[in-house]
RNA sequence: GGUCGAUUCGUCUAAAGGUUAGGACUCAAGAUUUUCAUUCUUGCAAUAGGGGUUCGAUUCCCCUAUCGACUACCA
């Protein structure tokens, strides 16, 4: 509420699973406010329920972040670890709940002293009787101002009995007190003035003896005043609860300190109805989280980073679903999402999450990329392929895997430079850099067979006396001299003069001979292919490929 | 059921009372090209419905419908 306070703002996820891409999604918005104000970025881990705990979430959440870029100033140190004493970065560690144990039940408990709240003492089987019960009669059981008059607690019993049960039981739990009859009225940062009438609450548990350990409300609430937060960025599944945290504020006298809000809109599923989950990306085959995930159980989800995504375009693509900047600049580093970033064009309704857009951003990025860039990337997958990637320089042509030198463990051998020029020509028809191979694999290992649709509608009669004639023009293309440039255009003008003087359809002769080349009748320019697998392969495959096809 | 929120092309979105309702993705057609892809051009395609307010509503208000979230000693 006071302008003069410093932006902090947090992203407090609760570890009890793989960070979602609308949990990215909100931590990336609250990291552009922080950023575009000049303020903080802080992480919290809000482990209150010891019961979902999952071993390797909290890691699982930082390493996602980081691969998209989102740094914490606060809660995170270099290492990456969640900081547990206090420093001068750090002063309000440690930033794990779980850790803060101690800190909660003092604030719960004045807010008892205050008249904001109660001890409860029902069981869950109490409670979950009374529930079922009203579900009987068609209705909903709740505890408010009606029904905490006939329940057990504090307000109903003795105090002699309270203070028994309260020492002698680990069952019970304080519950705030809502007021009766009371218009709670909010503000959001997106979506405007809010009232809710105090009756239509519920009186939520802020904490519980059986863990010592507070309920989200209490430890948010507490954590955020504690930390001075002054902007809470957060998803719309908590709007509901906003009354609540309004009320709490006022209960403890923090109002002249409590943050803004700002409830984002879920991500809704590609088809159908209903927001975007796990189940959607195994059935529509896309990830759903930044990175790759195996569950306790060895299960495996699939993560944009190991699909192929460059974080860049992940981030990029996120951003732009369910804000805009009002221009319409699509392309965004994150130093202008920063600058571009503002709550008030962040948009109300859900953002259906569409995986072909994902794939054009990311094939923008591919191309943002410098061909050594790409070189490298592609070199792991070509290794896989048995490609060895050698700095000889007496390698300026790879040695071709034909199926006579396919003996066991051969291997083709080529040099960075030779990947690199390979990489310029085809990342305008990729996604992906796994695209790559399927796009130019018959630059490094000859096709053996040959596309039987393709053979049979170019290989015949005819077409074997232009091939045959083909080749001895080829075979007379002077070896490569000049630039890259050069030579291509030589090959391409000698082969095109030659075919243009006879009188021959281009498409055909050319497509003969690609289907020679590539094993099919599609791939890159003729000129490009011979000028990359070097003159003596391009005529070793006609060779082969006439040698091997019945006419 | 109750509370709260949302509703513009298939999808992401622009237009914050006056536009032939714009852009992007997808799709289709054409051009270029030796094929495929790229590129370029063009096209298809929307204000959920009904009432108001107003000279004028995508925009403001109300109702309905639909969708969503929440309704735990989960976050």
């Amino acid at each position: 509420m006071n302008p003069d306070r410093k932006t902090r703002v947090r992203f407090a996820p609760s570890p009890t699973g793989p960070l979602h891409m609308g949990g990215v999604r909100t931590a990336l918005y609250n990291y552009l406010y922080a950023k575009k104000a000049g303020g903080d970025f802080i992480l919290r881990i809000e482990d209150t329920d010891s019961q979902r705990f999952v071993p390797g979430a909290e890691k699982y959440i930082i390493d996602s972040l980081r691969w998209c870029g989102i740094y914490p100033d606060e809660g995170v140190d270099a290492l990456g670890n969640v900081v547990e004493t206090p420093s001068e970065r750090h002063p309000h560690a440690p930033y794990r709940q779980s850790q803060r144990k101690p800190i909660y039940r003092q604030y719960a408990e004045q807010l008892v002293r205050d008249g904001y709240a109660y001890y409860a003492f029902d069981s869950p089987q109490e409670l979950e009787a009374r529930r079922k019960e009203a579900e009987k009669a068609k209705s909903t059981f709740t505890y408010n101002h009606i029904t905490r008059r006939e329940l057990k607690n504090s307000l109903t019993l003795p105090q002699e009995e309270v203070k028994r049960l309260i020492e002698t039981t680990r069952t019970w739990t304080i519950r705030f007190k809502n007021p009766e009859n009371e218009t709670v009225k909010m503000d959001d940062l997106i979506r405007g003035h809010i009232e809710v009438n105090s009756d239509t609450l519920d009186d939520k548990v802020l904490w519980k003896a059986a863990d010592e350990l507070p309920t989200y409300h209490l430890a948010n609430i507490v954590d955020d005043h504690l930390m001075e937060i002054t902007e809470v960025i957060r998803g719309e599944e908590w709007l509901p609860s906003l009354p609540l945290h309004y009320l709490l504020y006022k209960a403890f006298g923090w109002e002249d300190t409590r943050p803004r809000f700002a409830h984002l809109s879920l991500l809704l599923k590609p088809d159908g109805k209903g927001k975007l989950s796990k189940r959607d990306g195994d059935r529509l085959g896309f990830p759903v989280f930044p990175l790759q995930w195996t569950n306790p159980e060895g299960e495996i989800s699939r993560g944009y980073r190991e699909d192929g995504y460059y974080p860049e375009a992940f981030v990029n693509m996120l951003a732009l679903l369910g804000w805009n900047p009002g221009t319409e600049q699509e392309l965004f580093t994150m130093e202008e999402l920063i600058e571009a970033f503002s709550l008030d064009r962040v948009i109300r309704s859900g953002a259906r999450f569409n995986p072909e857009k994902a794939r054009w951003f990311n094939q923008e990025y591919l191309r943002k990329q410098t061909d050594e860039q790409l070189a490298r990337q592609f070199i792991p997958l070509l290794t896989e392929k048995g490609i060895v990637v050698t700095d000889d320089p007496s390698f300026t042509v790879p040695r071709h895997s034909g199926p006579e030198n396919r003996s066991e463990g051969a291997k083709v051998e080529t040099t960075f430079g030779f990947i690199k020029a390979v990489c310029a020509l085809i990342k305008e028809r990729a996604h992906f850099v796994s695209d790559f191979w399927e796009i130019c694999h018959y630059f490094f290992i000859a096709p053996d067979s040959w596309n039987e649709a393709d053979v049979k509608k170019f290989w015949n009669p005819e077409t074997g006396k232009m091939i045959e004639k083909m080749y001895e023009i080829i075979s007379g293309i002077p070896t490569a001299e000049g630039s890259q440039e050069e030579h291509i255009r030589l090959i391409e003008e000698t082969l095109t003069d030659y075919i243009k003087s006879n009188e021959w359809k281009m498409g055909t002769v050319m497509n003969t001979l690609r289907l020679f080349f590539v094993g099919q009748s599609k791939g890159l320019g003729i000129a490009d292919i011979i000028y990359f697998i070097g003159k003596e392969e391009a005529l070793r495959r006609i060779r082969y490929a006439m040698h091997s096809l019945p006419v």
